[in-house]
DNA sequence: AAATAGTTTAACTTTATGGTTAACATGGAA
DNA sequence: TTCCATGTTAACCATAAAGTTAAACTATTT
């Protein structure tokens, strides 16, 4: 069944990968992420040794896929204005397309913080990009071609409008009664208004 | 030893809220706990009889002082950016002494989102001062006093530039380099910033 | 078709955990 | 002092969960 393995594995990884996420890594069982699975739960051990082993290869393989995508919004030479379109272009479609990336990431950091910090640190190559980011952003202001501002504020400002609506979704659908869909609808229109915001708070009047 | 209760009872509650904020309820461990709080695991079955139970009374107890807190300010009649600014000041204090509010609140929201949002409801009483200060937002577009945009984008650009900060803050003091006070620091000096954001963002040229 | 490597299963072992119990301590009231 | 309520402990129990094993099954190679 040579070439079943990777449909396991692939079908372990997804599922146990909705259980940590859902439960968090101690109240995951190994049981129920095989049942859910629809194989034995010794084929987890067989395929990663053991509960720890099985999470840290989601975590690396989630981080692998995540931060390149994230960080390369940065990297895109050009104006200032167009490096911040992209950047919530970019942040605002992969929220949509996985809702669980925040979760997944607070969990990891109320619950195995060093550790996470540790793997993040492995891939700082995909940092410099952000400081990039910022020198421009100060550039524009010693040329006198936007207002003053830490960037550091300012760069907070724009991740913060366009990753937190995600983060308290929940909250947020059930005070407002919005549905998953009207939320998303929600989302979407929010490029054009945070970009907006940040256009008509940083351009010198 | 009539007046140790409240002691053993507040340190149980406290030590039991660091666990359960720190792993999540699935990964806490009642024998840790007891073994943190000082005193021998049937204490914790004594005061609270359960685990369930003893984070329960956790939950309740963090939303009944942290709910009329946070909508109070929403509460305060006012000129509008009064009001904002009120709103900003009781959310960056009350996080800057509880920095684990955010974690607590996630670690609800993934693993125990239904009951959550329960709790939520039932203390929904707090929600109408938001009502009214979306009202009071959307009059004063309709006056022409401010830019024309959709209450709901406004409110989520204050909370999240307020807000998350603070979620992000173990992730962000790493990548920059920010001690815990350089990042207290940080924080209050937002304030008057995303005052000014807002302002030149929302105010009619 | 025999051999081999890789995959899957059911049954089992071990350990950790939430919860219980019964005995013991302590401080105040009678 | 004696008695009682409250608080506290160590030892125990039942169960659930992670992890192991040995046998069976499958596909590929020879």
């Amino acid at each position: 069944m040579v070439n079943m393995e990777k449909t396991t594995e692939q079908m372990i990884l997804e599922t146990a990968r909705n259980h940590f996420v859902q439960y968090g890594y101690g109240a995951a069982r190994m049981q129920e992420i095989a049942d859910d699975a629809g194989i034995n739960k010794a084929m987890l051990h067989y395929y990663f040794r053991s509960k720890e082993n099985l999470y840290h290869e989601i975590v690396i393989r989630t981080l692998d896929y995540l931060l390149p995508r994230l960080f390369k919004a940065f990297k895109q030479e050009g104006l200032l204005f167009e490096r911040i379109e992209n950047i919530i272009d970019t942040y605002i479609e992969t929220l949509i397309e996985q809702p669980d990336i925040p979760f997944f990431v607070m969990s990891e950091l109320s619950q195995k913080r060093e550790r996470f910090i540790e793997e993040l640190k492995k891939r700082s190559k995909h940092f410099p990009p952000v400081q990039s980011f910022l020198a421009q952003m100060a550039q524009e202001m010693q040329a006198g071609k936007i207002k003053q501002i830490n960037p550091i504020h300012l760069f907070l400002n724009i991740l913060s409008m366009t990753v937190f609506p995600f983060i308290v979704k929940p909250v947020f659908c059930t005070l407002f009664e919005f549905s998953d869909t009207a939320f998303e609808q929600l989302m979407l229109e929010r490029k054009p208004i945070i970009m907006e915001f940040i256009k008509s708070s940083i351009e010198l009047k």
